[in-house]
This record gives C-alpha cells, sequence and structure tokens, in this order.
DNA sequence: GCACTATACATTGTTATGCGAGGTATATGG
DNA sequence: CCATATACCTCGCATAACAATGTATAGTGC
C-alpha cells in the first residue's frame, strides 16, 4: 500500500518532483561520501542523509554500488564486525577519484546553468513576497 | 551484462552520468523558460539551450509540456505564424509560478547540499592539479 | 537451544521518464 | 508536385529509483 494517490486535484506535494530532482545525482553522491576513506552500505546511506538532504532506500544504494564496482569505480571488501552482520566496505578507485572530480566539475557547470535559469524566479520571490 | 558499450577501460564518456544527472530538472527548466512571457515547443528548447547547459529532445519536450499543462501549470494557444505551421504557446498559470517558485527553493536546498558534499573534491582539485 | 530482535547485504518487480525514431500538418521555392 | 523547412506529436525501448521482500549473522532472555 505504497502510493495511493488520491486528491488528483490541487495536489501540490512536493515530494513527487523533489525526488525527480534527486535522479542521475545519486551516482555521484555515493562516490562523493568515500571520499574521506571507506564506508559500508548502510553507512553511505546515513553519511549522505547528515551531509546533504540525500535519503536513499537500501534498494536504491546497493545496485549503485553494485553499478560502481563493475565500472571499476570502486572496490569492496568484507570486515567483520565485532558484533552482527559482517560488513561490506566500499572504497574509491583512481578511476573513481578521477570520475568523481569530472563529475564534480559537470555538476558545477550544470548547477551554475540552472541557477541563471532561476535567477529572474529567485528575485521576483525576494521582492513579492 | 546488457550493455555493449566498447572501450570498458578508461571509459569516461561524460555523456552517461550527465544525462542521469539533468533527470527531473527539466521540468522545472520548462517551467523556468516560461517565467518572462510566452514560448512554444522548439522555442523552449533553443532557449533552454542558449540560458543554460540544457539540451531536450523534441521527444523529450512535449510530453513534459502536457504533463504540466494537464496539471494546470500552463495554458497554451495556437497562434498562426507567418509563415509555415502554426505555433502553440505556452503560458504560466498562477499555480505554475507558483509551483515554480516551491521548485526552484527545493532546487537551491539541494544544489547546497550536493555542493556541500563535493567540497572536499573540488578542494583537491585546485591543490592537486 | 529456541525464540526474538537487530544489523547488514541482496534481489525482484513496479513505475516513471528521457529520448530516438518516425509520423503529420502547413507553407515556400524551383 | 516534389523537395525543403518549420513545427507539433506519438510510440516504444532502455534506464533507474525504490518499496517490498528475503537471507545471513550474532546477541539476549529464558
Amino acid at each position: 500500500m505504497a502510493n495511493m494517490r488520491a486528491t488528483p486535484a490541487d495536489d501540490d506535494q512536493p515530494d513527487r518532483w523533489e525526488a525527480q530532482l534527486r535522479k542521475g545525482a545519486l551516482e555521484m553522491a555515493a562516490l562523493a561520501s568515500l571520499w574521506k576513506g571507506r564506508l559500508y552500505g548502510l553507512e553511505i546511506i546515513r553519511f549522505l542523509e547528515r551531509h546533504s538532504r540525500l535519503v536513499l532506500a537500501e534498494g536504491t544504494i546497493y545496485p549503485i554500488l553494485n553499478r560502481l564496482k563493475t565500472e571499476g569505480m570502486l572496490t569492496s571488501e568484507w570486515v567483520e564486525a565485532e558484533a552482527g552482520h559482517p560488513r561490506k566496505y566500499y572504497s574509491l578507485t583512481d578511476a573513481g577519484r578521477k570520475r568523481l572530480r569530472l563529475m564534480a566539475e559537470a555538476w558545477v557547470s550544470f548547477s551554475q546553468g540552472l541557477s541563471q535559469l532561476l535567477e529572474p524566479v529567485m528575485d521576483t520571490k525576494e521582492i513579492s513576497q
């Protein structure tokens, strides 16, 4: 019983498009979370939640990590925890760091382009309200 | 392994993830392009190409416009051109303006979150290379 | 040693959507 | 009329996020 969106009329739920907004940036975010050192799956989710506004489901992060690993952007190693299930720690490879730098560059450029586009909108907001 | 991409080695095609990066921002961009006045379909594409870094296909923009129109975010009117095919001009409704302001806000917040995440990466870039 | 709980990794199916490819309508020029 | 240019529209495929669900490991209470 997940979605069940009734009210088609004045449906201004920000969630809908905000979710779309994030698409595609997740891969970059996952790489970025590993910049300072290795983390394991669930830890990455928590890291992103704290250091940005991204909230990923487990069903989201593991496919991303596998994808990135397949592409050689990161490596993984099993590490036994003091208690509970062993953890799979992910680390950036050199290729991963390189890629992340490129992505970061593109992100800045892309984000500046959009900001420029939104400038008139933001201006109006400050004035009119 | 459904990919069939040749050169698996140092394959750093920016296109692949850059395309993903943009996902979800297109709706906002389409609304933003109409902020200063009405435009028709192909004109929106050209506008975004010039005022940001977004390049949309026709098969992308028309579904978006129809979606936004269905949601009451914009209206359309046929206008005969001096020559050639008549044009369908799109204009923002009040709801569209309101939505765009909200989206712009969310965008800024989202983009700041990601920028924060990327700060260490960008720092390294300046220093090491 | 058996339930119960917590932690962690993994997969499957649904849904949304960008976009390439192809199609239609209107007008102009040779 | 046929080629070309402009403009709008639609179908289908591939991709990707994510909810739901399942499995493995280990600690706790009894």
